[in-house]
DNA sequence: GTGAAAGCGCTAACAT
DNA sequence: ATGTTAGCGCTTTCAC
């Protein structure tokens, strides 16, 4: 920068207001500054920078999973959200470990991000307060109650609700539920499916798995192993878990939808597929994203103002997996 | 740092060392440290320790698309190379946007991360020599010539050769292939389907597309609606093309394999499916991504030797969309 | 608009 | 093993 000053015949503070474009410099100036730094090859060190201006404009986004689309089309909302803001986006990646998670978010803490994104964390509030260490902070598809920490997410319980009373009006009276609460604290689906099949004076039927679609796969063909008699219909926890179910029933010749129906839950691209075409409750991951980014813009620019949770109303898409004319 | 110092009764080097937790301590001042940092709720300032010691244990890795879940393949295998390495990851998106890719890049050349790693990397060698600024980087998928990149890859060549043998063998004369030429700089497994195509004298018939599965499915609609004579047998550039074209084809009615064989590429894990059952090249996504951590860890700690190439060999993976005794 | 001076919070030789 | 002294490369006052 020294350098790049000397030849440009300037200072060395007039340089570092040209490298953030200042308005406060005149053309002449600037060009000539441009003209040297680029025939130097010089370009500002940015840990220098942020260091010293205590702003790193910058917002950190932890993925639990890079396996399941949803993520992505969540990541396309907050791109899209923060797009023009200035903010840089810097992602990390949690991975099934617990410890993995927190170490990342500490990291964006120590780095000094100005926000960090969580989609899908998995921990407890209290870690999370603690490894934020006053970051700002907006959970995304989760509620929680931490200070200075928003919530953006679709109404889980409502999706459950929903995948039932969907189910019940085609018919239905035997509806499993494939959950995930052995793996991730996420359990408001579960209790929404359990409050409508109470309503409608069902019994409920619940299978634990994990998130993946190796895991769905894996349950359903243990429940066909087991030879117990099948349900009419099952609601999953996620798509992901949905499409492995319905690959071990194909596997088994049990028909979708005429012996049992499916209905999953995110709607990813691929439930939409004709191959699939898998019933699901959409939870707008794209606006999910971009409402955090919109969120925590707020919360940059306003100060601490308190904790907002904002909640959206799932869809139910119709697909072939649970078209009426079939099933009960 | 400076409180930590005094409430604990010791100098800041002292603490500094404590938090690097370097072995030339003893422990009586270890813990004494670490209660004093709990207990003022200390953590240092990596931006500041990166930016005197000049190292940041950091490699950056871009990634094309979230939405391919090959990408997620690679991530699984760098974290898995790096692991245990001391190393952390910071991950970027490209997306479609030229612009983007290179200014991620130079976004993590200003950062000062050790290394990048290139998954997907579209644009020239020269803008990314230019944009690297001497960063220490390996191009995943993508064989390059520039100073100080070493390149890990499938070979492409070949994959696209496979494709054409194995539907060769079983019959087929009207092989076509769906490529990605207009859009990216992909053009090696398109050379490798002309090689072969040769080979057998057969007519080459080529159609471009995207890298998505909308954009699969749209040019096979448009090639239905078009009422020109379907080929035997397509090749599609990528997995998630495959799946497009197979969705539009059974939307017409089109019998796969018996009206059509499919072979896509990549063998992403819905491929795989029972729903799907797509023969597919294996590209050994998670094995790239291992290779391209490993080579970048001897790069870091080798020095500045020549750059290197790693090429895997392709592996057809036969499925229900190219199976025998159908097609021709 | 410009230049000087004082840090940002840490690490890295040195000495002790 | 521990304290001291300089910086790392930039941003920020502040007076000119």
């Amino acid at each position: 920068m020294e350098d790049v000053a000397r030849d440009a015949g300037v200072s060395r503070a007039l340089v570092s207001l040209v490298m953030r474009d200042s308005p406060k410099v005149s053309p002449a100036k600037r060009t000539a500054v441009l003209e040297s730094a680029a025939a130097l090859g010089y370009s500002p060190n940015r840990l220098a920078s942020r260091l010293a201006s205590h702003r790193t404009n910058t917002v950190g986004v932890l993925f639990l999973d890079l396996h399941n689309p949803v993520f992505a089309d969540i990541y396309d909302g907050i791109a899209e959200g923060l797009a023009g803001s200035g903010n840089q986006v810097m992602v990390a990646v949690g991975s099934a470990d617990p410890g993995t998670e927190l170490e990342a978010i500490r990291s964006f803490a120590d780095l000094r991000v100005d926000g960090i994104l969580l989609a899908g964390y998995t921990g407890s509030p209290e870690e999370l307060e603690t490894a934020l260490r006053g970051t700002p902070a907006v959970v995304i598809t989760r509620e929680l109650e931490v200070d200075g920490v928003d919530s953006v997410l679709t109404d889980d319980f409502r999706s459950g609700a929903l995948a039932v009373e969907h189910l019940h009006g085609l018919g239905h009276r035997h509806i499993a539920h494939v959950d995930i609460s052995d793996w991730l604290p996420y359990t408001a689906r579960r209790e929404g499916y359990l409050w409508a099949m109470r309503q409608f004076g069902l019994e409920p039927m619940l299978v634990h798995s994990d998130m993946t679609g190796r895991g769905g796969r894996a349950v359903m063909e243990q429940f066909l192993a087991s030879g117990a008699a099948l349900p009419t219909a099952i609601f999953a926890h996620n798509d992901l878990t949905a499409v492995g179910i319905m690959e071990a029933l194909a596997s088994h010749g049990v028909a979708v939808p005429d012996d049992v129906a499916i209905v999953g839950c995110d709607n990813i691209e691929v439930a939409a597929s004709p191959l699939i075409g898998l019933t699901s409750i959409d939870q707008h991951a794209g606006e999910l994203g971009r409402l955090a980014a919109q969120v925590m813009l707020e919360r940059l620019a306003g100060g601490s103002v308190p904790a907002v949770t904002r909640k959206l109303e799932p869809a139910l898409m119709v697909r072939r997996s649970s078209s009426p004319g079939a099933g009960s």
